[in-house]
Order: C-alpha cells, then structure tokens, then sequence
DNA sequence: CTCCGACGATTACGTTTGTAAACTGAATGC
DNA sequence: GCATTCAGTTTACAAACGTAATCGTCGGAG
C-alpha cells in the first residue's frame, strides 16, 4: 500500500496547495524560497509549509522539479486552464445539476455581475454566434 | 476548548455533508431513515454514515432538528441559494480573481455550455436590461 | 580542511473528513 | 412486564490537510 499511481494527475489539489500552484502559474520555474517570497505574506505561512506543500505537488504529479546545483526549481506539470476547468465542471455539478445556465442567473440574482462583467459577457456571446 | 461558537453559521460543510444537505432540500422535513432512503444507494453510504453527517451538520448549526416520538426531523437553517451563493463566490474569488466574466468565458470556452445555457443566458441578459 | 549555513527529506501533530461500529435509552410486541 | 428493536449519541479510526520543527547532507567561507 505504498506505491501509489504516480502518472495519472488526476490527484486533487488542496486549497493552501491550490495557492503554491497559482504562485508557479504565474511565473515557472522557481526555487522554493521564491514561492515562499510570492505567497508566504499573504498567507502567513513560514517556509517549511511552503517545501511541505511544494512536496505534497510533487508527490500528486501536479509540480515536477528540475535540479539546480543543490536546489530544485519547480515547475506546474499541469495547465491552470485545466485546473480551472475541473475545478469549475465540479461546482456547476454539485450545485446546478450540471448546467451552466442556473449559474449564470444564480451570480446575475446576488449581484454578482458587474457592469463590465455583462458587457464581456455579451461581447462573448456575440463572437459565439458568428 | 470545546463550546465553540454556536449561532453563527458560518461553518464550512463538507462534500458528503453537502449531499445530506441537498436531500433535505429537496424535501423537509424528514427522518435520519428517510434522507438515508434518498442518498445511501447513490453514495454507498449506511445509515450510520448519514447519522453522523446529520449530527455534524446540527452541531455546525445547518441544520435544525424537530423531535417527532422518538426520532428526529431534520429541517435546513440555511437556505440553498445562500449556500450555493457563497460556493459559487468561493470559486469565483479562487480561480477568476472574483470576477464573473472570465468564468463564463472559461465555460464557454471548453464548450461546457449548452445552447440552452446560452439561450437561456440571453434571455436573463435582456431580462436584465429592462 | 573544517565549520556553517542553506536545502530537501523526514517526522510531527492537531483538525477535518469519510465512513462506520458500539452504546444507550425508549417504545413496542408478546 | 420484559425482550427486541430502533433512534440518537459516543467512540473509532484512517486519510487528507494545514502548519511546522527537526534531521541529514552538501557546498561554500575562512
């Protein structure tokens, strides 16, 4: 019971390590201490969490590290688009029965949706139509 | 270290607790045995299984329990739609920076919108204008 | 050549979650 | 009345999470 599957990344990401993530989305590769420098204010960690994390991504097959002299750099193995996309498919799942729509006219309801928002939105619905 | 804060119900629930929640939802209120009725087969789950989630979901205060004989009624404090506005807000705030547009550009990207979902949005849209 | 400091690796530990068995008290059939 | 049954409560326990301290090692400063 040890030798989990380690080619499949279909292992799910936490919140504090969804935030390791986006740190490295936003610029790959780095060492740990500077994902720590991005991301350990804002979320008032030290850098221990910040290597526990980096490992835990390594061992899900979310980061994969490439060695420099004696540190590693760290580098996402899969795209923040795909993330996005899971992690967006499993809300509109489990809170609108699968379909979009109820959400749409659920943020629209609460207000959720700016000024600019509709505009975009409207402007992406055009180009949808042509 | 054990009273903790009993009103507020902020508490976070939990996927499978989220699933009790959406039996209750649907109808309530209703016995331990009978929101087991509704979502033991679809999750695998025994009536053990649902107690303790209906317990921790009491204790968060999310849900209120009316003795009948020598049972329970369990009835929803919180309204679906605040549930789901606050995980929907959650996603958003996560992944699109707190904005809507790109969620729905990210739906409609990965074709994950239906031409319902788009006609439908069309018409809240208009609906909205007015 | 030796010691220090910087890294990753290992270990830690309390909490939450998932899943459920054991316990306890009351209602109910005989 | 007393045993069985059935509800809720308590206890259990492993995995995941959040957060971090400690260990062991390797390379660079003296």
């Amino acid at each position: 019971m040890s030798e989990r599957d380690e080619s499949l990344s279909a292992e799910r990401i936490s919140e504090a390590e969804h935030a390791v993530m986006e740190a490295l989305w936003e610029k790959s590769p780095q060492t740990a201490a500077e994902v720590c420098d991005n991301v350990c204010d804002r979320r008032g960690w030290s850098i221990p969490t910040v290597k526990t994390l980096l490992s835990r991504l390594v061992a899900k097959g979310a980061l994969a590290t490439e060695p420099q002299g004696r540190r590693f750099l760290y580098t996402p193995t899969i795209e923040r688009a795909a993330y996005v996309g899971t992690e967006s498919r499993r809300l509109v799942d489990r809170l609108f029965g699968g379909r979009a729509a109820p959400l749409f006219a659920h943020l629209a309801e609460s207000e959720a949706l700016s000024a600019e928002d509709i505009a975009e939105i409207e402007r992406l619905l055009a180009e949808m139509k042509k």
